[in-house]
DNA sequence: CCATTCGGTTGCTTTACGCAACCAAATCAA
DNA sequence: TTGATTTGGTTGCGTAAAGCAACCGAATGG
């Protein structure tokens, strides 16, 4: 039956993961920040096959995060350029790198860094804080039915609490 | 010939999507942080089939992302809960709602609100930063190899720099 | 003008997902 | 204490998707 599909899900992470979910999605939208913007230099960076790619690279210009420009002199020579909806993503690739870099690597096995141009230093991790600063963890938290849900939703939030 | 793995691709966004990269594994991360911790309760929240749950949690487990604590008095009444490692991926699950949150649903839309427990105030969004609270886009950024880089990825960012 | 590169498509095989049926051990109700 | 139900799975089957290889037209480079 293939894949259940996530949309209906009216749940954030389920949205992202529809648009980002796919195997090689996400390290597509990696090598895109890395500056790459051509279908030959994904195809040999990632491993990837050929139909597989095309088929990501399609469903990231549905999305909006990457956009087709066609760069050649007479046409039919493309580039594959993050949108601002793309560009936006930093975060979310920031964190999987930091967790990894923490759990997996471990402390001075960091296979990058991440450096700000400017200073030429680290940049700070991204941490859940509140307002004044203070660092936040899963029990701090409340979750609560935003103005976009739906009925359903709301039920279960009150459910709960 | 079914999927390729991505263990050895040297990258942390590469790893983490080896341990969190399959289709449900991240919703039921999701669903650990809100509280829930029961096979069933995963299946009947999720809608997910049976065998594809047990994989994932045993993945989940092998990952040390949750741990698998046996509840019942005569024991094979089990419990699947977050681990620090899983705890951790706090900030990659907000990233991904923050993002959908302003990408897919829009402001005013989002189906639900983080909020602080003890200030009952929204969660500030997760951004990039440097110490002095800039916000850093893209190009601020350089990427070079880290202590824990192999011998390739050293070549791949001198070609590039 | 000829060779090569780019950006794919098509066809085939293998793997993984979804569904349904089934099951043993533990727990619950009476 | 016995019988029913819940829990946490496993097994088998059909279908959808990933991987591989071959091929291809248009654009580009020499």
């Amino acid at each position: 039956m293939g894949r259940t599909r996530f949309h209906e899900m009216n749940c954030g992470i389920a949205q992202a993961l529809e648009a980002l979910g796919d195997w090689w999605t996400l390290l597509i939208v990696r090598n895109a920040f890395f500056g790459m913007r051509r279908f030959a230099d994904f195809e040999a960076d990632l491993g990837i096959a050929k139909n597989v790619l095309s088929s990501r690279l399609q469903h990231l210009v549905n999305h909006q995060i990457l956009e087709k420009v066609n760069v050649g002199r007479q046409g039919a020579r493309y580039e594959y350029r993050l949108t601002d909806k793309g560009e936006a993503l930093l975060p979310v690739l920031t964190t999987l790198r930091e967790w990894s870099d923490e759990w997996i690597y471990g402390k001075g096995n960091e296979p990058v860094i991440v450096k700000d141009r400017r200073t030429r230093r680290r940049v700070p991790k991204l941490q859940l804080k509140d307002a004044d600063g203070r660092k936040l963890h899963r029990r701090d938290l409340r979750t609560v039915a935003g103005p976009g849900a739906l009925a359903e939703t709301h039920a279960r939030f009150a459910r709960r609490s």
